[in-house]
Parts: structure tokens; C-alpha cells; sequence
DNA sequence: TTCATTATTGCATTCGAAGTCATTATTACG
DNA sequence: CGTAATAATGACTTCGAATGCAATAATGAA
């Protein structure tokens, strides 16, 4: 039934007694065969085992199919399921995922090689940073890229986000509800945009409404950071009244740490606010009051933005921003 | 600098002075080239912005460089750093991710059309089911395969998985300290490989050791399926002395479900493990006693395997066993 | 039935790099 | 210095599908 080499469009075409072209367009969609003709085809084609070579293909029609998502060690711990979602979503538009993960700054100029190389259609970057430089790069070859939870104005590319500002105004509205005397703020790591962008909405925030007593503490977004940062800052300081976490995981951290170590009832001795609605904060130990990202929405705005680009390459860059909702757990007080 | 249409080894070529096959021949490693040009041609191709075209590459070749890695919805989550070690030690052996998400059998055949299309070098397996049917396929095609997470002895594929017959011994040798009078093997679901052969492992070690008080229950791996099985059992059962979850995620939910809503103290009333090492099994909320994966060492065995598999066709199927660590959390009793 | 129109078809070319082979330049050494 | 061995180079072909174009077949209108 099936030899050992692979079968081409040409040994189809010569077993079905047509020519190569034929057997093309059969295999192309909307292209004028003949329904006889398509039948011998497809009989000779499944009786060989005959699949078009997509690699042949691409190179002809300068389309891979292929986009890249480009994963941060970061985005993989915050969202374990965007990256499935992002795979469901292009599949639906015919494209596939390349994947390509992100450490460190010195592997990017590395990365943007590699992706060239490749001749993706075009670039989602999942929580990763890129320098507007290098965005220039991608936009001067042609290269299409949706940044992911990213919220930058001035970006060549387009970009898909949740609403920081209008959720982190209401974690701090329900924080509010106590009159809290101090606040701190447990950023994520500094070289993380989102953690820059939900901080210094917070402080701004927190400066508007005449809080003046607020710190700021800076972890890498992970459960132990959030133990690490609260520890350290009880070794000096009597517990806060407030935290504003940056994710849930240091909010989650915060919590076990506070409750563990150092006999802090949450939310009566301290109230804990995160950020992204990760399934794990839900759970009836914790229950963080958070801001739940709308996940498929997001990715659905990043593929259909990304898409767009790649049919209508002149379409300006476009910012979507979409709301989050807030999650009212049993990490703040209530009077 | 760079022009719209892009840079191809021809126009390299002219511009250097050089013949096509001279820039080919810089830009593959080990290539008879002399200085002169190597200089010549990289300094060109860096004005002009030419990479190699990969598409073109692969055309000839007949090596894509690319490794199709499927996963189940299911894999994504348990398991949400695999992937990306997946890709990160692939990268490491020059092959990228192809990435495909497998969600109802249904759409396995169109799957396997899909991968055989883009050429892959190779599939990579996560927690996915695959008929040994469809595994002869892969076979029949010449497609290395390697299962991750699955241990079937008459596979025709490569497989990798942590020793769960190991593992599960440990965990049941921790409960029987406390003499539990019964049990209760939480299942994952029946169509997931790897939950059936956890619970029959489990139901047979205990039968081994003459515990006649068993009982099973099905979720579905994830923590409300935990919660709600433990719920429905306590309707009508007293509160077993020990459950054996098939995962961390369920194990988490039961513990949630005991405490919450039925005072039972964990693990004073009730002793719970699960199976994984999940990240946040080991919160200090629930400190699961469990088997951790060694989820490096597993990823590395499966590249391993497969980058040899697709070196060398010919060597024979294999499958790879490695230890988990048990991990003492603090969900089963201590005398 | 005849001619115009449209639908099918095949031929030949194309995409861009890699590799084969023959040729030329270089080096080594007697 | 001459010759053999080796290194470097370029012309040409190849991979497999897609497509423009011309040729042919089928259809419809008159």
C-alpha cells in the first residue's frame, strides 16, 4: 500500500493519468477540477497515501502557515492554558504554532533570526519583553506581532491587554472599604512591563486618593517570592494593613506565609489583593480577591488582530483593551 | 538597507561576486569555503539582511527541523512547565515546536494529516491517548514517535514515564503507618492511560496487602472534580481513613472539600496523597504527601530518545522508567 | 448547427537553498 | 620547479507543489 519513499504529486498524477497540475488543484480549495477528474484523484491519492508536502508548498506560495508564539519562562508560570488556547485559536484559522520560549535578553537577537528563518506569517509574544527597537525590526521585515497583555502606546505592533488600571482601581475600592492606614505593594520583577505597568498604577492610584503611607516590595511573581517579600518586611515592620500583589501567586504566598509564620488572620489582621484570576487563588484556602483576566477573549483578540495584520499588512497597530472582572474573594475584610 | 522583497542567496551572490552555492556553503557549518568569501558573503548578506530561507532548506534537505508535540488538554493541566522544557531542550538540538493541541479523538485522524503534512522530524506525545492503531501509522510513515507520560510495554513507540508502580508503593507504605481500615482511590478519568493504570496499580498493591475495605470514584483530574467526589461519597459513606488521588489537583480539592464543608481535619480524621508534585500541592495550606515527577529528567529522556530515533531509524523501540521522589507533605498522619 | 463563452486541463516555470560534479586555484613536497 | 594532492569554486540540477498561460473541451446561445 505504502512504499518506503514518500509519495508525490507527480506519482499521483501519473497513476491517476493526469497531470501534476491537476492533482494540485484538487488538493487547493476553490480551484477549478473537473468532479470527475477530483474523484480519480482522490481515489489514486488515498489509495497511495499521497498528503501535499507543506514545506513545498510554502516555499511556492510564501505562506508557512506558521505563527510563532513566543513564550517568556515568565508567561508560562502566570497562564499555563494561554498557550493551548492561542494553539485552539489559530488551528481554527488554519495556522499552526511555533514555539519558541525566551529566557534571557542575550538569546532575543538569537530568536529574531530564527524566526526570520522560519518565514512565520507573523509573531505573538506572550508576556515577553521587547525592546521598541527590536519591534522596529520585525515591522521592517514585514513581520506582524500582537503583543500579549502588553499596553504600550507608542508600540509598532499591535497589542491585546486587560484593563489594569479600571482593576486595579477596584482592588483598591474594595481594599478602601476598611480604611486601611498603610498599603504595600508587592511588585513583580522590574524587568516584567506588566509588573511596571500594575505598580506604578497602583501607586499612582494610591497617590490620587491620598494614601500616604505606602511601600513597595519587589518578588519575581512566584509563591515563594511572595512568602520571601512578606518575611522580610515583618522582620522590620509591624504587618500592613493592606497588600496589593501583582499576581496571585505572591498573593497566594503572602497568605500561607502571613497565616504560617507569623499568626496574621487574613483578612481580619490584613487584607491581600492579586491580579489574573489563576485557577489555583480560587481554591477555598485562599480565595484572593482579585481581577480575573478574560482569558479566551484576550487570546481571540490577539489571533484576530494578528490575522488581520497578515491579510491587510497596511491596517494600522491597534491596542485592544479588554475588561477583567472582579473576583470578590475572602482576602479582604469586610466590615 | 532593506529593501521590500527579501534577500535571497542569488542576490547575495551577485552583490558579493560570488556564485549562489558559495553563499549556501557559508551558511551550513563544516563546508569547504575559503576565508576570503566567508568574509566576503557574511559581510554582504549582513548589509543586504539575508538569512537563509529555512522553507527552501527543509525542501531539500528532507529535514524539517521540526518536532510536532501534541498535547492533550489534559497534559496542559498537569503539567504547565512541560512544554516549554519541551521546547527549550529541543532548541537545544536545533529542532523547533510544532505545536498541536489534541482535544476529542474525533479530531486525532485530521491530526495525523496535519502532522504528516508538515514533514515533522519527529512527535512528541503529551499525556495524549493514541490507539496502538494509530501508533502503526506513525510507524508505516517512518514518523518517530515518543510517548510522554505513558508506559505500555507493546508500543510501537518510545516511551517515557516516572515509575508509578514505585511511586504508588511509597505513598500506600506512608498511609499503612496509621493502619487505615479503608479506602478510597480517587481515579482520573477512565479514558486517560495514565489514570488507569495508576488506580490498578493502586487497587492491586492494596489487594496484595489483603486491605479489603476499597473503593473507587472517577473525576477528572481537576481540583472541583476532587471536591465533588469527596462530597458525593460523604452523602451516603463515613469519611474513609485514607484516600489515594490520582493527581495533586484532586488531592488539593479534597482537602478543601473535608475542611470546608465537613470538619474533617486533615490528616488527623483523613489521610490524603496524590501524584505529581504539582507546585502548588506543597503550599502550606495543604503540604500534599506525594510523588514528584522529575519533570527535567523526563523531558530530557523523551528529546533523547527521540533525537536518536530520528538519527537512527532503525533502533529498536524503548522505553525509559524513572524514579519520582516521594515527597512527606503533611496530609497523611503521623503516629 | 455554429460560434461565442466558459470551464478544464497540461506545459513549463517558479520558489530558494543544497548538493553533485567538473573545473580551477592553491598548497605540499620531492 | 614540476607534479601530485588537496582545497575552493561555479554551473547545473534537485526538492514538490503552485500557478500563468495557452490549448482544449464542454456548455450555452442564437
Amino acid at each position: 500500500m505504502n512504499k518506503d519513499k514518500k509519495v508525490t504529486s507527480y506519482d499521483v498524477a501519473r497513476e491517476a493519468g493526469v497531470s501534476q497540475s491537476a492533482v494540485s488543484r484538487v488538493f487547493r480549495p476553490g480551484l477549478s477540477v473537473s468532479q470527475k477528474t477530483r474523484d480519480k484523484v482522490m481515489e489514486t491519492a488515498n489509495k497511495m497515501g499521497y498528503r501535499p508536502n507543506a514545506i513545498a508548498r510554502m516555499l511556492i506560495t510564501k505562506q508557512s502557515g506558521m505563527v510563532a508564539v513566543i513564550v517568556s519562562s515568565r508567561a508560562n508560570i502566570n497562564y499555563p492554558e494561554v498557550l493551548s488556547q492561542v494553539s485552539k485559536q489559530l488551528a481554527a484559522r488554519n495556522k499552526r504554532v511555533l514555539l519558541f520560549t525566551l529566557d534571557d535578553a542575550e538569546s532575543a537577537d538569537d530568536l529574531f533570526e530564527q524566526i526570520r528563518t522560519f518565514q512565520v506569517d507573523g509573531v505573538i509574544a506572550l508576556a515577553a519583553h521587547f525592546e521598541s527597537q527590536r519591534l522596529a525590526q520585525f515591522k521592517q521585515h514585514n513581520i506582524p506581532v500582537v503583543l500579549y497583555n502588553r499596553n504600550v502606546p507608542d508600540a509598532m505592533a499591535n497589542t491585546v491587554c486587560c484593563n489594569h488600571e479600571l482593576g486595579i482601581k477596584q482592588l483598591i475600592a474594595e481594599l478602601q472599604i476598611n480604611q486601611p492606614k498603610n498599603y504595600l505593594v508587592l511588585s513583580g520583577p522590574k524587568d516584567s512591563d506588566v509588573a511596571n505597568e500594575r505598580r506604578e498604577i497602583a501607586l499612582n492610584l494610591l497617590k490620587k486618593s491620598d494614601e500616604n503611607h505606602v511601600s513597595v516590595l519587589y518578588g519575581d511573581y512566584s509563591y515563594q517570592s511572595g512568602r520571601d517579600c512578606l518575611a522580610k518586611w515583618l522582620k522590620k515592620h509591624p504587618a500592613p494593613d493592606a497588600i496589593i500583589c501583582s499576581n496571585d501567586s505572591m498573593a497566594v504566598g503572602v497568605i500561607d506565609e502571613a497565616r504560617e509564620n507569623h499568626k496574621i488572620h487574613i483578612p481580619n489582621d490584613m487584607s491581600v489583593v492579586g491580579f489574573d484570576g489563576y485557577a489555583s487563588s480560587s481554591w477555598s484556602s485562599y480565595q484572593v480577591t482579585t481581577i480575573k483576566q478574560p482569558l479566551e477573549q484576550l487570546v481571540k483578540a490577539a489571533v484576530d488582530m494578528l490575522i488581520e495584520r497578515i491579510e491587510n499588512p497596511e491596517s494600522p497597530p491597534e491596542a485592544r483593551v479588554l475588561t477583567g472582572m472582579l473576583i470578590k474573594g475572602n482576602s479582604v475584610r469586610r466590615p
